[in-house]
RNA sequence: GCUCGGGUGGCGGAACUGGCAGACGCAGAGGACUUAAGAUCCUCCGCCGCAAGGCGUGUGGGUUCAACUCCCACCCCGAGCACCA
């Protein structure tokens, strides 16, 4: 029997596939033709682009992108109109750190490393367009991505203030919220610290409700959008003013937010945050200043973090001599500074009702501060008679969006000391990241681009006079806002502008239909991107209002011992090993078949073997058969080209793998089989093992490849059996089975049953009282006991 | 604490709308082939039991002729959020 040599029929073929892609995997421009008339339509089929590190490619990348090729090559297959393309999200702090210690250029890691990937990712056969490969550290690129951020700037919504924020002194860079993690720098692990700096910032929060209320249109999974719910943190209240009294004297309004403005007549105290504007405003009232003093100077000195670590004991101090009237009830209570109120949220107030508040209670039995029961009051009569506003409170924070780092996209714009932050004209984009020769950064404010002056310091584009760049470039994240809408401006001009020449083809292909990648980006790239997309939404460049509206995420795929991937542990499994070793198919293949493909699920070294020795079985399969048609063969085939269809369709690709293997199985037992038997396998094996599949077609004497073949159909009744096994039940026991005709009746059937073997020994006819009859599955006989 | 998932053989997992629990694969056992090993092929493989049979899908209860599946209570694991007023 000849030997299964993956090695030789997966390079023949990627050869070939080589020479072909253009025509084969290129998606038809949509001005060409594509007429939905005809069941064709257009499919985006979109995986997360890869930061090209430079440990190459995982086998998570692996399982995300096997799906979406399986999914793209099926949809061609059925005829429609299939974009899959690929690109590198190239920016960011590995490159750059791996420049500053082997002191090579990013630019050229980057390069490198890219160039590794795209061999990998040809090695598995993956059918992308390349035509429209992008790369985000490509000037070409990032000019759109500075254009996008000036579109911003000219509509206010992106702004520069100096704002508390979170400082990774390892990475030497301000984060975004998005970016910590429990205090901890999500890139790095290492702590973060609190710190006032200017910089410049992002307005999510305007779309705060918008990024809310969409979800419900998106075919997203629940856990998704439930973490971005989560991190939006929408509140509905009121804002009620209470009056200050010192020496009963009236000393200005003070207002709080609170979403149980029926709780307001269990009001026994007031709670603001250490960082609260009026305290400086009321201090000479305050009678224990030097307390409170020492109250607010610790409370700042703390982390966010730290802060809340502490968090379950409550800490606060009295402000002695200030009251509040209850405009309720018109009682006074007292005013206390606590650190367990956010100055950053709601007002930064809180009317404490520890009667209903499970945090206002631990602090007023910690305090001894009273708790009274007090009756529930109607809401909309409270807000109405105290002429409170209705308020809607958002967790979601703006997104501080510059970073101190060399490896980004300069923020373009240009600051005079005479016009204030003037953008750089759009004829002058791309702002280019300049060459230097050193790429740490300085651990200040500036990035190290602020040490090149020549490219620092310019002119005014407004006034003419001297005047600077911002030095601070763009996060991360900002790269992959856009890039889905970079693949469709390749198909009309290489980054040209303007915008416009774009919109029919954003028209045509947005949103994107199948968006495959992992569940870490949920609240980061996810929630970034549908704010860009929105924004563009807003001035007119795109026509959905979301960006992607199927979103599946593929589930981790751990080491051999249970355990997260991590070169620490040396649990690391590497595709290429596995390319080399099993092949290309037999990675895809076991990939799919380990499980559901949104599960977690531990990476078992023997397990590639299953599908490997499948696949070698395939390979070999038939040699020895008789040609000539077989009803089983036809029933069998009806039967596989349905579930594989219907599995392929519900991203079921474990059990359409073990589907093909079982087909495989029961056609071993066939005596003949027919040619069309092969040809179908061959075709549903395709988007699986797409080399091996492709080899077979070959084999049976087609001269076409298979990315251009029809994908197969099912009859319904052949894809049924004709005889099911009956189920004979005693009491609801099973006491025997019998093959019988489907459509089988319930008169039929109960005769069948008495024949049985052994079942006189369970059944007396005369004890029966009831029959359960379920149609081609089972009869229950219940007799007396 | 809250929210969302999930608990099925030695392991990964399968099971339509409530209808044979354990498909498919890995590991394991026995056999064939081989000087041998490997590869390959055949048979077995939830637990108890010689068998007949009984028991089995986290635990306890319930509904039903029939429950992995539905209902109630609880336990455990994973993920996310976490002083957001």
């Amino acid at each position: 029997m000849p030997k299964y040599d993956f090695k030789k029929i997966e390079k023949k073929w990627q050869k070939i596939w080589a020479k072909n892609k253009y025509k084969l995997w290129a998606a038809s421009a949509p001005l060409r033709g594509a007429s939905a008339s005809q069941g064709r339509r257009k499919f985006y089929v979109l995986d997360m682009f890869p930061y090209p590190s430079g440990d190459g490619l995982h086998v998570g990348h692996v399982e995300g992108y096997t799906a979406s090729d399986i999914m793209a090559r099926f949809l061609r297959m059925n005829g429609h109109n299939v974009l899959h393309p690929m690109g590198w999200d190239a920016f960011g702090l590995p490159a750059e750190n791996y420049a500053i210690k082997k002191k090579i250029h990013p630019s050229i890691v980057v390069k490198n490393n890219i160039k590794r990937f795209k061999n990998q990712l040809n090695s598995l056969g993956f059918s992308y367009d390349w035509q429209r490969e992008i790369n985000t550290t490509d000037p070409e690129y990032y000019k759109w991505t500075q254009w996008i951020f000036l579109q911003l700037f000219k509509k206010g919504l992106a702004y520069e203030a100096e704002v508390p924020v979170n400082w990774c002194s390892s990475c030497k860079t301000v984060l975004s919220n998005e970016e910590v993690a429990d205090g901890v720098c999500e890139r790095c692990g290492g702590k973060t610290e609190r710190k006032n700096l200017k910089q410049w910032i992002l307005k999510i929060t305007a779309y705060a409700d918008r990024l809310l209320s969409d979800l419900e249109s998106l075919d997203w999974p629940e856990r998704v959008k439930e973490m971005q719910r989560n991190w939006i943190g929408r509140s509905e209240g009121a804002l009620i003013k209470f009056s200050f009294s010192c020496d009963r004297i009236y000393y200005g309004d003070l207002e709080v937010f609170t979403t149980r403005p029926d709780t307001i007549a269990g009001v026994t105290y007031m709670v603001i945050a250490p960082e609260h504007p009026v305290i400086e405003k009321l201090k000479s009232k305050i009678r224990n200043w030097e307390k409170v003093a020492a109250y607010i100077k610790s409370a700042k000195s703390k982390s966010e973090k730290e802060r809340q670590q502490e968090g379950k004991e409550k800490t606060g101090v009295p402000l002695d001599g200030v009251y509040v009237i209850n405009p309720w009830n018109k009682k006074e209570v007292p005013v206390w500074i606590a650190d367990y109120v956010l100055a950053h949220y709601g007002t930064g107030a809180v009317m404490a009702v520890p009667q209903h508040d499970e945090r206002d209670r631990e602090f007023a039995k910690k305090f001894d501060l009273p708790i009274i029961d007090e009756p529930l009051l109607p809401k909309e009569e409270v807000i109405e008679k105290l002429g409170a506003k209705k308020t809607i409170n958002y967790k979601l924070r703006d997104w501080i969006f510059s970073r101190q780092r060399y490896w980004g996209e300069p923020i373009p714009v240009i600051k005079c000391e005479k016009c204030g932050n003037i953008a750089v004209p759009e004829e002058d984009l791309p702002v280019k990241l300049p060459q230097v020769k050193k790429y740490e950064p300085t651990g200040g404010v500036e990035s190290p681009l602020a040490g090149i002056k020549k490219w620092v310091n310019v002119k005014c584009p407004k006034c003419g006079g001297a005047a600077k760049r911002e030095t601070n470039t763009m996060p991360q994240w900002a790269g992959s806002c856009w890039y889905y809408l970079a693949y469709l401006m390749r198909e009309v001009s290489n980054f040209q502008f303007p915008i416009s020449q774009y919109q029919n083809v954003f028209k045509h292909w947005l949103p994107v239909d199948i968006y495959v990648g992992g569940v870490e980006h949920a609240v980061l790239h996810l929630l970034y991107a549908r704010f860009w997309h929105k924004f563009l939404y807003d001035i007119g460049v795109v026509s959905t209002k979301e960006p992607f509206a199927k979103l599946v995420n593929q589930g981790l795929i751990l080491g051999p011992d249970g355990q997260k991937m991590s070169k620490s542990r040396s649990n690391v499994v590497n595709p290429d090993d596995m390319v080399e070793k099993f092949g290309a198919d037999s990675l895809r293949l076991y990939e799919m078949f380990m499980g559901p493909l949104e599960d977690v699920k531990p990476w078992d070294p023997r397990g590639i073997i299953g599908p490997h020795r499948f696949l070698a079985r395939i390979y070999n399969f038939g040699r020895d058969k008789k040609t000539g048609e077989n009803e089983a063969a036809v029933r069998l085939v009806h039967k596989t080209v349905k579930k594989v269809t219907e599995d392929i369709k519900n991203f079921h690709f474990n059990t359409a793998v073990s589907a093909l293997m079982i087909a495989l199985n029961d056609a071993e037992k066939l005596e003949t089989l027919s040619k069309d038997f092969y040809k179908t396998y061959c075709k549903l094996l395709f988007p699986f093992a797409p080399h091996l599949a492709q080899e077979l077609w070959s084999l049976l004497g087609h001269k076409t490849l298979l990315d251009e073949e029809k994908w197969p159909e099912w009859d319904e009744r052949l894809a049924e059996e004709e005889s099911f096994e009956l189920i004979i039940q005693v009491n609801s026991k099973t006491r025997g089975k019998l093959t019988a005709h489907r459509g089988i009746d319930e008169t039929n059937a109960k005769a069948l049953a008495m024949t049985a073997p052994g079942m006189n020994k369970w059944l007396d006819p005369s004890k029966i009282k009831r029959i359960i009859f379920v149609k081609d599955r089972l009869i229950n006989f219940i007799v007396e006991s």
